[in-house]
DNA sequence: TTTAGGG
DNA sequence: CCCTAAA
């Protein structure tokens, strides 16, 4: 049996891909690395199929996708099993088959015909471009043969339907899928998944009704498209989407491209297999059915941003299927919203992942940040309810905090929706100065205080929303902290949180702490200017009473803070013109 | 993950 | 309020 490679695409490991007329389920748990193989199942699925894992979009480094290279058959029958290859070199684009066609500029062009080739009769042409094996490079053999390179030593280690089917279940199980889904009726899921195809691959693959955008079968399907986010982040989901896929990127890796799909829209891509996928629509491009009449840009990186790719293959080529982009919710919720406009697919939830992985939990400021963006985004569909959702598209714009190592990402999504609205994150409304009033009103109501509401300060430089919050202590609070202070002494902050900060989920125990230091400061501050206590409250905030300083002073002299030495007291006799060692003993 | 220290 | 180091 003559045995062709392709590329089938990048996967989190125990993931599936497909390529247009194959689907690839890695059937084992071995991380795909450069070099290594792994056993994949293929299928005939009329169409783009891959699973992923949702932890890959929800945290910043928790799967690395990798990369297949699959040697495939040349006639792939249902179910058989055949050993990709995983290779890590570059392809070069101008080894690419001659669909696709090159200008001198390494510009591909995808005509009409492109999409036959989506037929399963002709999947032997598909696939005949196929990779070598081991130099990664395209096999230009353009003879209609393929390699014989890899054999199909590992047959013997097939697996069998059952076991394929733990990783590939059915529609049926789409219970747990109905959490994932947004805003639209549960009838108006696409109702075909994988299986079904593959029961009637043969006689539905040969015609090309089935490959065709815009025929009956494409017709019936739900054009929006969403992803929910996982209620575990350890959860793994599949997205079937129909092989319609209205364009594709070439493979060029790390370098720029120009891409055209099918509707003659073109866009630049720029395709890293190691660091990230970058596609730049000139105009559309991810939109065939209604081009944009503005530029979209659309950043698709995986590694330590949320934002993630899945690939499909063939022909030698990537063509992204979907394009995702995290957003969290409230803690590790997530929504998601593709890219492609035009192609709908489903996600489902699979099962739990194979192999887990260390998992960060987003920043709070990037919880904050991404509240924020969907608070901004269900405004934005709301409004676009009546209009078509085609054409959406996202700006994704991460970056680094800080250079440093360990490279903490946090997302920026700007959202496009129509030109002229815009796609920055419009912060919450700037709070002035009477805020830092309102907190102080001596009654102990903090549940009544919304932390994104009226007490919420953000602190935006133009360009780049930093998010700084103030949020002003109130007097029950300070209060509370005390209490917490004289119950679990100093250093237990966790615990004071937890106790009397629970309704208060802005207030981090290292906020108390903060505070705490504050508060010896302004206590000790007090003891040593009684008479003067309201200038140093020029900041607008009302003093605290004085009997409740007193009572820090004699609870840091209970619980002396650690270490309350050197550089505290140092920063204290600067600021307030006390030394702070003055509260260590203050009796 | 929490705490301590410093900015 | 932020960041990092250390535990």
């Amino acid at each position: 049996m003559s045995v062709r490679k392709a590329l089938v695409g990048a996967l989190p490991f125990g993931g599936e891909a497909a390529t247009n007329a194959v689907s690839c389920t890695v059937v084992d748990g071995e991380q795909l690395s450069p070099g290594h193989t792994t056993r994949v199942v293929a299928r005939r699925i009329p169409k783009l199929t891959f699973r992923f894992h949702f932890a890959m979009l929800n945290h910043f480094d928790s799967v690395e996708p990798a990369y297949i290279i699959a040697d495939l058959m040349n006639e792939v029958k249902e179910d058989d099993c055949y050993i990709p290859t995983m290779v890590a070199e570059e392809i070069a684009a101008e080894h690419l088959l001659p669909g696709p066609k090159i200008d001198n500029a390494g510009a591909l062009y995808f005509d009409e015909n492109f999409d036959k080739g989506l037929e399963i009769d002709d999947i032997s042409s598909i696939f005949h471009y196929g990779l070598k094996s081991n130099s990664g490079g395209l096999d230009s053999n353009t003879s209609g043969e393929g390699k014989d390179e890899l054999k199909c030593g590992g047959f013997d280690a097939i697996l069998h339907e059952d076991e394929v089917a733990d990783l590939r279940p059915t529609i049926g199980l789409t219970t747990a899928c109905e959490d994932y889904y947004l805003d639209v009726d549960f009838s108006q899921k696409v109702p075909e998944l994988d299986y079904h195809f593959c029961e009637e691959s043969d006689s539905r693959n040969s015609g090309s009704e089935s490959h065709s955008p815009g025929t009956s079968n494409e017709a019936v399907r739900e054009p929006e498209s969403y992803i929910r986010g996982p209620d575990s982040p350890n959860d793994y989901y599949e997205m079937t989407i129909p092989c319609e896929s209205h364009w594709s990127l070439g493979s060029t890796c790390g370098s720029e491209m120009l891409v055209k799909d099918k509707m003659g829209q073109k866009g630049l891509a720029t395709c890293d297999l190691k660091d990230n996928v970058e596609a730049k629509p000139v105009a559309g491009l991810l939109s065939s059915g209604k081009p944009h009449k503005s530029e979209k840009k659309i950043n698709l990186c995986h590694g330590l941003n949320p934002e993630r790719v899945a690939w499909t293959s063939a022909r030698g080529k990537f063509d992204i299927s979907a394009s995702l982009v995290g957003e969290t919710v409230d803690g590790d919720d997530l929504s998601m919203q593709k890219v492609f406009t035009d192609i709908s697919y489903e996600v489902r939830k699979v099962g739990p992942l194979l192999r887990q992985k260390r998992l960060r939990k987003p920043t709070r400021r990037y919880i904050e940040e991404s509240s924020q963006l969907k608070s901004q985004y269900h405004r934005v569909r709301k409004d676009n309810s009546t209009s078509s959702s085609k054409g959406k598209l996202l700006g994704v714009r991460h970056r680094n905090k800080h250079q440093h190592k360990g490279a903490k990402a946090a997302l920026l999504i700007s959202r496009e929706v129509s030109p002229g609205r815009s796609p920055r994150p419009v912060p919450f409304q700037e709070q002035d100065s009477s805020m830092k009033f309102a907190g102080i009103v001596g009654h102990d109501s903090d549940e009544e205080y919304n932390p994104v509401g009226c007490n919420y300060s953000m602190r935006t430089k133009r360009g780049s929303d930093r998010r700084k919050q103030n949020m002003v202590w109130t007097l029950s609070e300070v209060m509370k902290l005390v209490d917490g202070i004289s119950q679990f002494g100093v250093g237990k902050w966790t615990a004071i949180r937890k106790t009397f900060f629970s309704s208060s989920s802005y207030r981090t125990s290292l906020d108390i702490r903060d505070k705490w230091r504050n508060l010896l400061r302004a206590s000790c501050m007090q003891l040593k200017s009684k008479d003067e206590d309201e200038r140093t409250w020029r900041n607008g905030s009302q003093p605290l009473p004085k009997a409740l300083l007193q009572r820090v002073s004699e609870l840091a002299s209970i619980h002396p803070y650690p270490r309350c030495g050197s550089k505290l007291s140092r920063t204290s006799r600067r600021d307030l013109s006390v030394p702070l060692s003055c509260c260590d003993n203050p009796f």
